[in-house]
RNA sequence: GGGGGCGUGGUCCAGCGGUCUAGGACAUCGGCCUUUCACGCCGGGGAUCGCGGGUUCGAAUCCCGUCGCCCCUACCA
């Protein structure tokens, strides 16, 4: 028997980044095992479980190159074979009528353990479970006969899904006994928490993978570090591929604890992976995402600084639009005496410079200048860089000047001069 | 209340009875580099492994208790 794993997220229309990282290892043991990915939805709630926002979840999975094989079914295809268990565990005995509602009834004593692959052996006494509805008296069908019933039809032989559905296993568990099925093998991965310890949300920013997309963070590195949110490799392993990542991963290794998510390391490897992308392709991605045109001389300067996409903008993004004006801060603690008398030096030695105009020949006509005014160099190149920039940041400023161009560089300085007066 | 799960520096992960005076990454601090900010490199601080017992020649690692946190206990998923 080939293995089949199932992802069933809730279609809220939002990926969420514990939603992401349930679906990355139901992927990634999928992958390493030549087994089969399967998505399905199987929240019966109507007003989340609509097509657009199942339509969105799978955006941001195709986002994350998380590919799947089939699916995912909708919920209301499955509807007569969550009727028909139904009937049959009510013909059966294993379930009753209560006030139009069915329930599923629960021995009163006895224990029912069950083997999970991350948690180990699990046993829960029957006593501390009530008899539980299945079936609403509207005649729709509850999650946990959903999920059985849905397991047991696609053949799933391995749930990999969150913590919090621990304590629902022995119900689904029943059901997949009184219906005579073969039950699949659990892994229950830790839940993931915000920095104050409770359950990760929208109050502590960026939680969704689309919220994450768009603030310029590589796919690619959103799975390396969300694979290691609740598993690790070996002592010192860090940085892997996805082709690593399928590899190595393994349920054996995933730990029990809830982990913290936090983007701050998440940053710090997204930089590290932007910094190893070829130049073109860069260049691609931020096209892809701004929808703007980015020069490539903007990206070659920039592509060491940044650790999102979206860092390009207030780094480079004055060689794309000229600055609306410049930051108070940085003007008054760069504009200070002699400026202006520098910043016009410069203009003129730029201004008399040959071709080509690139970094070196730059380089050259403003260590001049530097010489000239025996100033120390940031004298000279921290004005340069608030008359073209605007702010005190930016790319060197010999590489900066040369891609903005010698006409547009003399512009900006007058235009800086004039502000001075 | 009942049931279940978890507990290693601020955060994530490693550690599975001795090689742990507990390792790596992020964060933090200092230095180098230097035109800013980063990157890179070097170095530092920070954990009596929740706490208390026990087993053992020896425990972060095994056992018991205790405390804390989380989950389930819905005609939510």
């Amino acid at each position: 028997m080939s293995m089949r794993v199932r992802f069933a997220p809730s279609p809220t229309g939002v990926l969420h980044i514990g939603g992401a990282r349930t679906a990355l290892y139901n992927w990634l043991l999928a992958r390493g095992a030549g087994g089969t990915f399967v998505l399905r939805v199987e929240d019966t709630d109507r007003e989340r479980s609509t097509p657009e926002n199942v339509e969105r979840i799978l955006e941001a999975l195709r986002w994350l190159e998380l590919d799947w094989d089939e699916g995912p079914l909708s919920q209301w295809e499955r509807r007569e074979r969550h009727a028909e268990a139904a009937e049959q565990l009510r013909e059966s005995g294993h379930a009753y009528e209560d006030e139009g509602a069915l329930r599923f009834r629960v021995p009163d004593e006895g224990e029912l353990a069950f083997h999970d692959v991350v948690l180990g052996q699990i046993s829960n006494p029957l006593a501390a479970i009530k008899d539980f509805v299945i079936r609403r008296s509207d005649g729709s069908p509850l999650y946990n006969l959903a999920v059985a019933v849905d397991d047991r039809d696609m053949g799933i032989t391995h749930v990999v899904r969150g913590q919090d559905h621990v304590s629902n296993t022995p119900r689904q568990l029943m059901i997949l006994r009184a219906l005579g099925a073969e039950p699949p093998i659990y892994a229950h991965i830790p839940l993931l928490h915000g920095p104050d310890g409770k359950k990760l949300s929208k109050r502590h920013g960026a939680a969704s993978v689309q919220e994450l997309r768009d603030a310029g963070y590589l796919a690619e590195a959103l799975r390396n570090y969300i694979a290691l949110l609740g598993w690790g490799y070996d002592e010192t392993t860090t940085f892997m591929t996805t082709a690593e990542l399928i590899e190595r991963f393994s349920l054996e290794r995933v730990s029990k604890n809830p982990a913290v998510f936090d983007e701050q390391k998440l940053r710090s490897m997204n930089g590290r992976y932007l910094r190893e992308l070829d130049a073109g392709e860069l260049r691609a991605r931020l096209e892809a995402l701004s929808g703007r045109a980015v020069p490539p001389e903007a990206v070659a300067i920039s592509q060491e600084k940044m650790q999102t996409l979206a860092d390009f903008w207030p780094l480079a993004g004055f060689l794309v639009d000229r600055p609306s004006g410049y930051d108070e801060d940085a003007w008054e603690r760069v504009m200070g005496d002699g400026a202006p008398e520098r910043l016009r030096a410069v203009r003129e030695a730029l201004s008399a410079l040959g071709e080509p105009f690139d970094a070196a020949a730059v380089e050259g006509a403003l260590r001049d200048v530097v010489k000239r005014f025996e100033v120390k160099p940031k004298d000279v190149f921290q004005p340069i860089r608030v008359a073209i920039t605007g702010t005190t940041v930016s790319p060197g400023i010999f590489e900066s000047v040369a891609a903005l161009g010698r006409e547009e560089t003399v512009a900006r300085i007058d235009a800086a001069l004039a502000h001075s007066a």
